[in-house]
DNA sequence: GCAGCCTAATATGTGCACATTTACTATCAA
DNA sequence: TTGATAGTAAATGTGCACATATTAGGCTGC
């Protein structure tokens, strides 16, 4: 072994590829904003989420860096980071630009069908109608949103799948943040079966018309915004969420006020 | 003024926002991308790039990592940063992406023309026809380019325009890496003034039609790959690119060897 | 002579301490 | 009472030191 380092239990043990531990950090942010857990415009405080989360600022930090480059959040120099609040006019946005690429996505898939991975379409669409018959909404609310990846994927482009993903990245803190509670799952599953069908049939307007149908369909649907937060603190967002490192918590700060609803912009 | 802060001269005294010095990093690395100064496959390594630009190794490590998010690099956890090896498949998917994007883009443009900012489009072409004129290589360059971001500013719509950027990064990658030398202006920009001419006019099928055969010749003119590089060494490529604040150069590493060129993936 | 391992050197990753900036509060004067 | 202002506290930002990982080179044994 190395002469100089054995002394490595100043920190703690500490596992080796903390990568893992990155992604925990990343994921436990993006999925309370997924689940309607942070309102609009709160302030993401790095002391605070590190205590909430059990792990060091500065990994809270990278994580936080990294969410504001892929736009989930409002980072804002010197001032702090913010849960974003997304305008009816960003989610026309959003839903133009899905309309685009996805009616694209759909006419390459029909146009080209021989060389798609039909077992895949067919099988989702498949789960999809026994998750409507078992009337299981989580798992519906799931396929529902893969659905649209999975023809991304389907393409074999890499780059349809990196943007469609920026998209409904945002799409979803749209759902997530006015539309929640009780989600009429996407604006019925069985356009997803018929849009799968033109797709295998090859009929390449019917395909790229159902798209764009069931897209405008789920535009209208977010368009109706009513939202009430229960938020209480970051403390009882993160409680069971925890980073699972054995004692990590360095931490400077001893007191946490978990409210600021800073303004942005 | 406050009290406990009368120190500062520990480490230089040291502008206010540092956030213009991120910048010229991040702007100074992309720079080099561009012009065709970095190899393919070549790894960026931390201390080196710190001593070539003069500022400290965490400055260059935020910058490669955000260039790493956004896919102007590739960077494997505890190995190294890595300018990207373009594939033909990716130029394809890329391309494919464009078609389907800007396509969208100009049918938009084209069928609500009367919302739109004409005065900056006829500008825009009359510049390029004038920059032709003048035989302007390097102008004419730059405004092609300027050309396909301008139809997405103007739809207005801002997801729009962060996708066509992402595209067009990874598109111009391919351009400083294969196709530089002789560049034959942007397959001609006549093209660009068709399109315009047809967005302006509102025929939507005609600048569909334009646009979709402008890319495709674009794509076809970069799938010819021939290469040369003629590195030296990171110091000679950052050597008037230096980072002009007083004298921030720590850095810890005494000796650098800005050759190898690692393999990836 | 070559394969495998061990060792040294260098690069990347991270916690910590401190500098800087911002926000909030209390005080005083009009 | 209200306004501005100074002061304080806590946030963000950053350089530094050290821990860890990787790689290249040399050595030994088969």
């Amino acid at each position: 072994m190395p002469p100089s380092k054995t002394k490595r239990a100043v920190t703690e043990p500490r596992k080796k590829g903390d990568v893992d531990t990155d992604e925990a950090i990343y994921n436990a942010i993006r999925q309370a904003m997924l689940m309607g857990k942070l309102p609009a415009g709160l302030n993401l405080q790095e002391p605070t989420l590190a205590r909430a989360l059990g792990v060091s600022r500065e990994r809270v930090r990278k994580a936080l860096h990294r969410l504001a480059h892929e736009r989930w959040l409002d980072m804002i120099p010197n001032r702090g980071t913010f849960v974003p609040t997304p305008t009816i006019e960003e989610l026309h946005n959003i839903y133009e630009a899905r309309k685009i690429l996805e009616v694209g996505i759909a006419r390459k898939l029909a146009t080209r069908r021989a060389f798609i991975d039909t077992e895949r379409l067919t099988q989702h669409v498949a789960a999809e109608k026994k998750a409507i018959k078992s009337d299981d909404r989580g798992r519906l609310f799931k396929l529902s949103a893969e659905f649209h990846f999975l023809l991304a994927e389907l393409s074999g482009n890499d780059q349809l799948v990196d943007m469609l993903r920026g998209l409904l990245t945002r799409s979803s803190l749209h759902f997530s943040l006015f539309a929640p509670k009780r989600l009429h799952n996407c604006a019925g599953p069985h356009e997803h079966e018929d849009i799968a069908d033109a797709v295998l049939k090859g009929d390449t307007g019917r395909a790229a018309k159902l798209m764009l149908d069931h897209l405008a369909g789920l535009e209208t649907m977010l368009s109706v915004r009513n939202r009430v937060d229960n938020f209480t603190s970051l403390e009882d967002v993160f409680r069971c969420t925890a980073v699972d490192r054995g004692k990590t918590a360095p931490l400077t700060g001893r007191k946490q006020g978990g409210k600021s609803v800073g303004q942005k912009t």
